[in-house]
DNA sequence: AAAATGCTCAACCGCTAACCA
DNA sequence: CTGGTTAGCGGTTGAGCATTT
């Protein structure tokens, strides 16, 4: 496949964009539109690549970016969605008005990832009280996840136990319990809308196993008992809530009366992740749902 | 006050799907 | 069908700022 040249190949900026770099590409996509990623930079008169420009109008310049601190609704539903979708940034962005998938991302990295981590220690050792009560060779080594190996990673393991009191308040108040987020395996979708696409479901033996140790009902996931610390379930909660050792996910899906806008359109994604036995399948309403 | 360390997030890189001639 | 082009995605980087030592 070809590849477009990139920008230092070419002799064009790179780094940060200058406000008269953002007034040029403003004032151009306004009058032409977006799109024509390649070429907008000549006829703008910007010295940029397409790439750069498409990212920069898509992530800052956009009119209808939402800026700001991400609300404690959205944070919810975008661990929700990553507990089903995975890293599908730009998904879980389209069902955040306003939000990038770029933004998602880095707050998933800096954010929810630290408390995830934090909240893995906590149940690795809970696991390990649990597993003595229990039978001394039940378990294998495989029930501890794996350190990530990044440097950043390894730079929240070195600030763990300082962290901001904002941070340990926010985690106080969130008590969440994910699925690891392997369901998907492929998703492909259009870059049109031409009305349809595809899904497969993620048929590999680790989800098939991971799915055969939940129960979906009424949209709650149920863990079962065996499965702590196994992966698929890690919850934020406060080291005063004797949380680690529940079963059931009723708290993270709970289904009140009031369920906002929010709710339901997770549940969209769960019911459209749980049709029993497809693997691939047409459904142009959620297409629309998504796209339009 | 200065240096070291950590955090955030805009921007870049590399890859791939979709499109098209 | 093939191969080039383009758009879009997810992972990673690094500058700048904040906090700690």
């Amino acid at each position: 496949m070809g590849r477009a040249p990139c920008c230092a190949k070419v002799g064009l900026h790179k780094g940060p964009w200058t406000t008269k770099e953002d007034a040029l590409l403003t004032k151009y996509v306004q009058a032409h539109g977006e799109g024509q990623w390649k070429s907008l930079p000549k006829k703008a008169g910007l010295l940029r690549c397409g790439k750069s420009c498409r990212l920069r109008w898509m992530n800052y310049l956009r009119p209808d970016i939402k800026r700001g601190n991400i609300t404690q609704e959205e944070d919810d539903l975008i661990i929700r969605l990553h507990s089903l979708l995975g890293n599908k940034w730009s998904l879980i962005a389209g069902r955040l008005p306003g939000r990038t998938d770029n933004e998602i991302k880095n707050y998933w990295n800096t954010h929810l990832l630290k408390k995830l981590q934090r909240n893995e220690q906590t149940s690795e050792h809970d696991n390990e009280d649990q597993q003595r009560k229990t039978k001394k060779n039940n378990n294998v080594g495989g029930n501890k996840k794996k350190k990530n190996n990044n440097n950043k990673q390894k730079k929240n393991d070195k600030k763990k136990g300082k962290s901001k009191i904002n941070d340990d308040e926010e985690e106080d108040k969130i008590q969440v319990y994910l699925p690891k987020a392997i369901r998907i395996k492929a998703l492909t979708l259009p870059r049109t809308d031409s009305g349809s696409f595809t899904f497969e479901s993620n048929s590999s033996s680790e989800s098939q196993q991971k799915q055969g140790n939940e129960q979906v009902t009424n949209n709650n996931v149920v863990c079962e008992v065996g499965e702590i610390g196994e992966n698929d379930r890690f919850g934020f909660c406060s080291d005063d809530h004797d949380l680690v050792n529940d079963i059931e996910c009723e708290s993270f899906f709970d289904t009140g009366n009031n369920r906002g806008t929010l709710e339901r359109l997770y549940d969209e994604y769960f019911q459209l992740l749980n049709v029993d036995g497809i693997c691939n399948f047409e459904f142009d309403s959620f297409a629309e749902s998504i796209f339009n």
